[in-house]
DNA sequence: CTGAAAGCGCTTACAG
DNA sequence: CTGAAAGCGCTTACAG
């Protein structure tokens, strides 16, 4: 390794400006506006108009400057843009659902989005029953001043955090199985169309004794995806009656819980839509337990398709959300602050093993 | 809703200067260093010291400061300090690990370290193999100049990767089985730990044909985890033969087709070390396929105990590491600039229903 | 269509 | 122990 003090510098022998130490810098510094705006022969506004797609710029002068940065590998600094801008360029992903999975499938789609930007994803986990949560999070955005933020359900549904982010001037995008705002800022994820591919499917199948397990009825998704699966049972002339519906709590441990009161009623059903993956396999454990097997004894439809819901066994049928694909979009609509149709995102039932006709 | 429009301003009776415009803008605008200067009666630069917790100030003028920064709210602006110091608060956790619950545990510890302080988390997921992963990564750390990166295996382990962050003078904290680095900078996991609990317990229990499924040969976990392992049984008068050790790639389809490897085996182990819980999973489907229970004909021991371990059936007896823990105190190390002792971090052999002694 | 000046809210380098 | 000046790399507001 070669020693750094090869030349040692004479302290006697200072020169009289730093210009040594300049030309070594510039060397591996990277070019700024200033850099480009010389090399160009135009001023830095112009330079700076073209890094923001001005429409009001010489096509000639474009032409150059863009030639130029590209030769430079020339990137704005986003600090210094953020300062300028009074916004920085980060996203903020603002979650409350417990599921690693969404999460980390939801980053990655954001992620695409954002792939090659200067944005940068910035995660934000929340609890929504904090006494200090509306609090924190106006800290969070008045420090910040994120470029916007992303609301999966159930933050989403909170008007309070989309009030404060009003007031602050934070755009964001709510995603949410119903609209609830905007157009612009609104993903809908339309579950009620999931609820209603689920209760075709077992209905056409030929079960006639048929139980939803819910989640909390707190949550928007529980009441669609209710609702539509109740409508396709209507549609094939049977009815999701109030004594077969048992609230969970979109957890393996309520699902537990729930499918101990599934098996306890008379008749006992021959089918099951669970509100999400997670408590469908806690439907499972209950029914191991009751030595049922599945789906001989009982027929099993979960909601959310996570990956670990093809591991189960017997593999689970259940409605696909394509999580990542909301967070690509959402993302999208942040940055472009432009809508999609609420008809874009389409829930898909996924044929699997734990459904069959009854015996 | 009241109308904007109350006091319409008539276009003629524009005042000179822009007054109320600046008192109304002032009444909602945050305080910036110069208010509280201004406020405490010292320069900006004094200010600046002590939000920086310089050490040369008056202790008066530190507490007279300190507390016009209370009652004000102030909190600097973290991008008019990274552009002034050429370094952002950001934190960056670089990941390639595949397990959502890794991942979302780890930020979840990273987050309680940065909690009520300027840094934010920034996610890059990446990917080693691709050919401009070294090029991407310096391209962010240029751009965004972060205050760090955090390293999970296995990307802590690309010497690549240490070597351009070292170049651009970024910190970082790496997180490994073993030492790869300066103490400072490296949270060590100490697999080998884990690997030696495995071991005796499935020795302890009696068993005397036992087999491990390891990861990929890449990783240095598996190398731990094999080596501790191999060294308990020893200890305990056994040995693990060279072909009762199967190379698995850490996933649940690895572990599956491992499994079938693993009770082609003559004669058959009574016992297995699974290299992570996902190969066990695998393990346990392979050992269903084959008519085989858990644990009267096979105990299965795991490593990581990821949430799900627990709900396998039956439950997993596993390693637990504790990840959020280890996110903690990475970000902890990389903020505060010092190490921990390489013994902290403590796997922990977690007893359920997998292991058993042999029939 | 283009640019000179001022400013975003901080810190560094220097001087005292 | 403290401060005035210059600067970080951009954009806004204005003028032409």
């Amino acid at each position: 390794m070669p020693s750094r003090l090869k030349k040692p510098q004479r302290p006697g022998a200072a020169p009289k400006a730093r210009l040594p130490a300049t030309t070594a810098a510039k060397a591996k510094r990277r070019p700024t506006i200033n850099d480009i705006a010389r090399m160009s022969g135009v001023s830095k506004k112009t330079v700076s108009r073209i890094i923001n797609d001005s429409p009001v710029v010489n096509e000639e002068t474009r032409a150059k400057v863009k030639r130029i940065i590209a030769e430079t590998g020339y990137v704005p600094d986003p600090q210094a843009r953020g300062l300028a801008f009074r916004k920085s360029f980060l996203i903020g992903m603002i979650y409350d659902n417990p599921s690693a999975e969404y999460v980390v499938s939801m980053q990655k789609g954001i992620l695409s989005a954002i792939e090659g930007t200067s944005f940068q994803l910035v995660v934000r986990p929340c609890d929504r029953a904090k006494p200090n949560f509306l609090q924190d999070m106006r800290a969070f955005v008045e420090r910040q001043r994120p470029f916007g933020v992303l609301l999966p359900p159930s933050v989403s549904e909170d008007e309070g955090l989309a009030k404060v982010l009003r007031e602050l001037n934070c755009d964001y995008v709510r995603i949410a199985s119903v609209s609830l705002d905007d157009h612009d800022v609104m993903l809908v994820t339309n579950d009620h169309m999931g609820g209603y591919e689920a209760g075709r499917h077992l209905a056409e199948l030929g079960h006639k004794v048929i139980a939803h397990v819910s989640g909390p009825r707190s949550f928007r998704s529980v009441h669609e995806r209710r609702q539509g699966f109740a409508r396709a049972l209507k549609e094939c002339g049977l009815e999701l009656s109030e004594k077969n519906v048992i609230e969970g709590a979109y957890t393996f441990e309520s699902g537990l819980a729930c499918g101990e009161k599934l098996f306890a009623l008379k008749p006992r059903p021959t089918a099951v839509f669970a509100g999400n993956d997670e408590m469908a396999a806690g439907i499972y454990r209950a029914a191991r337990d009751h030595g049922l097997e599945i789906p001989r004894d009982l027929s099993v439809v979960g909601y959310d398709d996570f990956p670990t819901s093809q591991r189960l066994w017997p593999s689970l049928t259940t409605v696909r959300v394509p999580v990542a694909e909301i967070g690509r979009l959402a993302a999208t609509m942040l940055i472009k602050k432009t809508g999609v149709p609420h008809s874009e995102i389409v829930p898909t039932l996924t044929l699997r093993d734990s459904s069959t006709a009854p015996a």
